[in-house]
RNA sequence: GGAGAGAUGGCUGAGUGGUCGAAAGCGGCACCCUGCUAAGGUGUUAUACGGGUAACUGUAUCGAGGGUUCGAAUCCCUCUCUCUCCGCCA
């Protein structure tokens, strides 16, 4: 959320900015919510501050044993007009924090102007980047490469729940299991982040405050036979809603969560996107890592953040590169965001598997997170960050594809093979 | 799922219809004092939204929402959450 005072002061700069992101602020709408709220804001306050002051007068009467029937009469006349000032006071508010909540964040400076993916700014390609890997012999896609070996089934997963679902069997599930715990441990033990084990469930107040609801239900899945229960789309929902209506300490900052978890999309709107493999499902395992900064240094922040998720590609010798998000491509509730995308050889192309964004103090205002600032001894909006260390499945697939052998074989990379009782190899399943 | 108890400021905890944004203690902050020194004293200490250049001022907030009343932290209703006991259960 905008700070509103923010908004009305920089209001014609803002729209330019807002515009950038494919998002049309309409300035009169705003600007006349505002003063017709102000307006009866004021009228309210005026009569409920006489009928405050009148009933006290009642009651030093009462006291003293006197009548006040005169006064008692004229504060039922304040009530009446008061009951219909606060419905248009409800009605304007409402209307007021709806428009506000539905307006995405101001875009960070450094973001490029654009309009799709195709004007996102490639930074730069990992190290490693092995171009005769990348150019090798066999461009199976992973599940085809998954279905030999007779260790994936989406066939079947597609009879017990329905399309965007996969079984995984034998070595490729424990790969699978390997990933999250190298991940979460790399998280924990190299770059000092606290775990949490976070509710796969989750309220629309906290759906409100990371930023998903109101404007994006459809992406969502939802419990049907319980009022307001949502599946979680990532950890980030409630990572993030820790800090929910908190104080913070200065001295407490950075705040550094990671969690491993499940994640649920449905995906609407994405109806022939990525049907195959593991690359678009309805459910997979993700590691997210939260941060909760100093406003002063949450850019530095994100930097540290997109090299922990990097670290896991190069521990991995995955190829990846890292791209700016444009303008139109950043997302509603982000300043500034940077995807890492993994070379996949069957697509010929990178893939998202990991997106850092800073939301600078738009999540911390839904949420009301502040912290003490212990120059101005006020409390502050703190910055929120986030970002995938990485996306389970789609690091598996990268994977398969990427450490598939001539032989149809896939190697493990060293770095899992301690999870993977030393194996070096999966092979096919007889 | 059944039975009961509860929810008050950063924390503990008083407060059952008016002068209560709320006692007291703890904690925090500021200043002062000092041969009782891991001490003492004094003051101060919430948030949001209006109005005002400002000093300041108005309104709201005692889990949430509704109701009764001239007036609600206090009475009534609904909901949420927490705790205790019973049942069930990974």
């Amino acid at each position: 959320m905008l700070d509103p005072k923010i908004l009305k002061k920089d209001i014609d700069l803002i729209v330019k900015n807002l515009d950038k992101k494919k998002f049309h602020l309409d300035k009169d709408l705003f600007l006349n919510l505002d003063s017709n709220r102000k307006d009866i804001i004021a009228e309210t306050e005026s009569l409920q501050s006489k009928k405050n002051i009148l009933s006290k007068e009642i009651g030093f009467l009462k006291s003293k044993g006197e009548g006040a029937e005169n006064l008692t009469s004229e504060v039922e006349l304040i009530n009446l007009s008061l009951k219909d000032k606060k419905e248009l006071l409800d009605i304007s508010e409402v209307k007021f924090r709806d428009f506000l909540l539905n307006v995405p964040n101001i875009l960070d400076k450094n973001v490029p102007s654009g309009n799709s993916e195709k004007d996102n700014k490639i930074i730069k390609f990992s190290k490693d980047k092995d171009l005769e890997k990348l150019n090798k012999v066999n461009f199976s896609d992973h599940s085809e490469i998954g279905k030999a070996l007779k260790l994936y089934d989406s066939d079947t997963a597609s009879n017990i729940s329905g399309s965007r679902f996969s079984l995984l069997f034998g070595s490729l599930a424990q790969l699978h299991r390997a990933l999250g715990s190298f991940m979460i441990d790399t998280h924990i033990n190299e770059h000092k982040y606290t775990e949490v084990n976070v509710p796969l469930i989750v309220n629309s107040k906290s759906l409100v405050g990371t930023g998903q609801l109101p404007k994006f239900k459809d992406d969502l899945f939802e419990i049907k036979n319980k009022d307001d229960f949502f599946l979680i789309p990532t950890a980030e929902v409630p990572l993030t809603n820790i800090f929910k209506d908190k104080v913070l300490s200065e001295d407490d900052l950075p705040i550094m969560y990671a969690s491993l978890s499940t994640c649920f999309r449905s995906e609407a709107g994405s109806y022939g996107k990525d049907t195959k493999g593991l690359i678009r499902q309805h459910q997979f395992d993700k590691v997210e890592l939260v941060n909760a900064v100093n406003p002063d240094s949450s850019e530095e922040s994100l930097n540290t953040l997109i090299s922990h998720a990097e670290k896991i590609l190069d521990l991995l010798c995955l190829p990846y590169r890292k791209i700016l998000l444009c303008s139109g491509d950043t997302g509603f509730s982000s300043s500034i965001t940077y995807d890492l995308e993994v070379w996949m050889p069957s697509q010929n192309s990178y893939r998202e598997i990991s997106s850092c964004s800073n939301f600078k103090d738009f999540q911390s205002r839904r949420m009301n997170i502040k912290y003490k600032n212990k120059l101005t001894k006020k409390k502050e909006y703190i910055h929120t960050l986030n970002g995938s260390g990485l996306a389970v499945g789609r690091t598996l697939a990268a994977i398969i594809e990427n450490f598939q052998n001539d032989n149809g074989d896939i190697e493990i990379p060293e770095i899992l093979r301690p999870y993977m009782n030393n194996m070096k190899f999966i092979k096919s399943h007889k």
